[in-house]
DNA sequence: AGCCTTTGACCAGCG
DNA sequence: TCGCTGGTCAAAGGC
């Protein structure tokens, strides 16, 4: 950082006609900038400006622009150098990223985007800013300037490609950042830059064009210093990036978020690039002013940076925002290095990724599957930054924008609902349609993602974007106040379309983590040796654990069907070693395996003895629960309620339909559940069996006829005795009554 | 208490 | 059918 800490420079090297790289750098350069931009005839000058947009606007020589930037901008583009001097006269940038990342700015440069080849294509308008190393495009686009121009306009360096509509996209922009080292070598390292970020042009009029565009991302990934990241959005139609790093897009798939690293370079070269790219068929090019990170996510990259750099990579902060769960490692062939595999631990959510990683711990290649359904988990809810977290140091979570129609997580649907060719299930192609789907939402045309297929505005990607911007309270006035300012760049008006944004996002963010507080859970206890884990359905272990009053281990299970959270662990009663103690949690959104299914039911048939006709019962139960439902095709997620739910306490008839040895109670040990429980067992809706009571969790609540405990007040179900509801198991009986559940409101 | 990682085993697809 | 490969599972232990 020696030598260049107190300097901005920038290089502009403007292809004509794209917009004016002094207009886009006087609004980089702060104060300087807005003192001047005071005497900006209108705002929608500068929005033009901010946002790159109508190069006609920025082209037209206004002489005041020019003055504004004028000094630097000539003599760094036509000179090619640094004037550290006339920058250095500039520093409010410079004082601002400092003081708020912690660290002093290095320079902006733009010099080595070479305009020759891009004159060739006169569609083409791509401004380019080059952003040094050391200065994290998160902090750069973090500072007041910039900032104003992409409040919660996310940047793929945190994975959030922002919808922006009405944005004029005719130009791109490349924002690089070279490896923070001396001026006199600033050149060289900008070959090794660090952040490119190059929304090129499109054929379309729209800012968010469909079809013909391509994003690629490219994050180098510093091992020592400051990180740099190099990311291009670029469309088809435009020129290739012109980063001088080894980045490695990696056409080969237009299906994948490719990100991949490069360590064959020197360790004294420091930065690791990689490169993230995919089709984006509905991406459609992306503004420029769009790219930077939410502001949460750059509080968060602030921390980390000042932090140190070993939480960092890509210049991102040592994670994406979302929680992963490694499932699996493997050294494939042609690999240096161990490939993880990792699982998105929302609930419902299926975006996974692989990982490989260097033996020093950074990251060379990434690829996501799926897209995530959820918005961002708050800040303080995300795993801890560490080695655990995948992508922590990329954050170049690109996919994470699920269309809600992702809500499944299910790439085959994905593909599907964006209407692109759907290939093999392999990562690739699946990834082709999950990007798609998931920045969709940002990239897409307004009308045709947000309002056409959401059916309402902003309902995934707003929300994640919410979630960044609300996360932090500290925050959150500096947030609003750049929000205020940033969103001019749709004209007049969208301060308070911004604002509505931001509010419906946080609304959105908020509601989705109410939901997920609490899944209705089901306390099933048998006598017998029959486990209760052969309910039908198919479980994952993920666990086990001695709890406490128990010396009998309770081991922890996950439903294995896609898209299904439903969770129970099962232990042994203490104080009855037959006694198996079953608690479920969550509600299933899917009907037991086929294969399991018949069987049971095939056994039943033939009621060959207790046991089997038990579980045929079951398993008899459980299809007809689950098959008849009404809304079982609306049943795709998870059920989740707005309050945490609970349940009252009821028994089953075990002993009776299982005979002697089987014996279930359920123990809905969460009073509060019966709320919900009840609220959607109106006359028309089903009804729950009729069930006696059974002191299993010493529940104290008033227990109704049908043994369930309600609190006082509410109002009872009267017994059903539906005959299609076999109460042979306890996993009917859950089944069952979870069927019964009232669907999140959500659904 | 719950979730995570680790790591060997298992499985499916492919040639 | 066999081996290879990639992806996933699952037991065990750790956080």
């Amino acid at each position: 950082m020696a030598g260049i800490d107190d300097h901005v420079a920038i290089i502009g090297d403007w292809v004509p006609p794209s917009p004016s790289p002094r207009m886009f750098f006087s609004m980089m350069l702060g104060d300087d900038v807005d003192s001047r931009a005071t005497s900006e005839p209108t705002n929608e000058n500068r929005n033009d400006g901010l946002f790159l947009g109508s190069p006609e606007q920025i082209m037209s020589g206004d002489t005041d622009k020019k003055t504004l930037a004028g000094d630097l901008g000539d003599q760094l583009t036509e000179l090619g150098a640094f004037s550290d001097q006339k920058l250095s006269s500039r520093g409010g940038l410079v004082e601002r990223i400092a003081a708020r990342a912690g660290f002093n700015a290095p320079r902006l440069n733009t010099e080595s985007i070479r305009s020759a080849d891009l004159s060739l294509n006169p569609d083409v308008r791509s401004p380019y800013l080059t952003i040094p190393p050391g200065l994290s495009p998160t902090t750069l686009l973090e500072s007041p300037v910039f900032l104003s121009n992409s409040l919660a306009q996310p940047s793929p360096t945190t994975g959030k490609f922002p919808f922006i509509p009405n944005v004029n996209n005719r130009s791109s922009m490349l924002i690089s950042a070279a490896p923070d080292r001396s001026k006199e070598d600033l050149f060289e390292d900008f070959n090794t830059s660090s952040f490119a970020f190059k929304p090129v042009a499109e054929s379309g009029s729209s800012f968010f064009n469909n079809g013909a565009s391509k994003i690629t991302s490219a994050a180098t990934i510093p091992q020592q210093s400051f990180p740099s990241i190099e990311v291009s959005v670029q469309s088809e139609n435009s020129l290739p990036s012109q980063i001088m790093e080894p980045t490695k897009v990696h056409p080969q798939s237009r299906n994948t978020f490719h990100v991949q690293a490069d360590l064959s370079r020197s360790s004294t070269e420091k930065d690791i690039p990689a490169t993230i790219a995919s089709d984006p068929t509905v991406l459609g090019t992306v503004g420029s002013a769009e790219h930077s990170p939410p502001l949460d996510e750059q509080q968060d990259e602030d921390g980390d940076q000042r932090g140190g750099v070993d939480n960092m990579v890509g210049g991102a902060p040592a994670e994406d925002g979302y929680n992963w769960r490694k499932y699996g490692q493997k050294q494939v062939k042609g690999s240096e290095f161990p490939r993880s595999y990792y699982k998105c631990t929302h609930p419902n959510c299926q975006v996974k990724k692989k990982v490989e990683r260097s033996h020093e711990g950074h990251i060379t290649e990434i690829i996501y599957k799926g897209a995530h359904n959820h918005s961002k988990p708050p800040p303080n809810r995300r795993s801890a930054i560490g080695s655990s977290n995948p992508l922590s140091d990329m954050q170049l979570d690109i996919p994470e924008q699920a269309g809600p129609h992702g809500g499944d997580g299910d790439p085959v649907w994905a593909s599907t609902q964006k209407g692109t060719a759907t290939g093999a299930p392999d990562w690739r192609h699946d990834n082709l349609e999950v990007t798609s789907s998931s920045l969709g939402p940002e990239f897409c045309n307004t009308s045709t993602t947000l309002q056409g297929q959401n059916g309402g505005p902003f309902e995934s990607g707003d929300a994640v974007d919410a979630s960044s911007t609300f996360s932090n309270d500290e925050d959150d006035d500096d947030r609003v106040t750049h929000g205020s300012v940033s969103l001019g760049y749709d004209g007049e008006g969208d301060e308070s379309e911004s604002k509505r944004r931001k509010v419906e996002a946080y609304a959105t963010e908020m509601s989705g983590a109410t939901r997920a507080i609490r899944e209705p859970r089901v306390v099933v206890q048998t006598t017998s040796e029959v486990d209760i884990l052969d309910d039908g359905y198919r479980w994952r272990k993920y666990g086990q654990k001695v709890v406490k009053g128990n010396p009998n281990p309770r081991s922890y299970y996950k439903c294995t069907n896609a898209g299904c959270t439903v969770r129970k662990h099962v232990e042994r009663a203490s104080h009855d070693l037959k006694s198996v103690i079953t608690t479920y949690e969550g509600k299933h959104n899917h009907d037991v395996p086929a294969a399991r299914n018949s069987s049971h039911v095939n056994s039943g048939a033939s009621g060959t003895g207790p046991a089997q006709a038990a579980a045929a019962a079951a398993a008899a139960a459980t299809v007809q629960t689950h098959v008849h439902r009404p809304d079982s095709s609306q049943v795709h997620n998870m059920a989740r309620f707005d309050r945490p739910p609970s349940f009252g306490t009821f028994n089953l008839p075990g002993r009776q339909q299982l005979g002697p040895s089987h014996g279930f109670s359920f123990g809905m040990n969460q009073p509060g559940l019966a709320n919900l429980g009840m609220a959607g067992l109106g006359p028309t809706q089903g009804k729950l069996p009729a069930l006696p009571v059974h002191p299993y969790l010493g529940q104290q609540r008033q227990v109704n006829e049908m043994g369930f405990m309600l609190p006082k007040g509410e109002p009872k179900v009267e017994p059903m005795s539906e005959p299609s509801l076999n109460l042979s198991s306890g996993s009917a009986v859950y089944h069952q009554i979870m069927s019964r559940l009232p669907l999140g409101p959500q659904m």
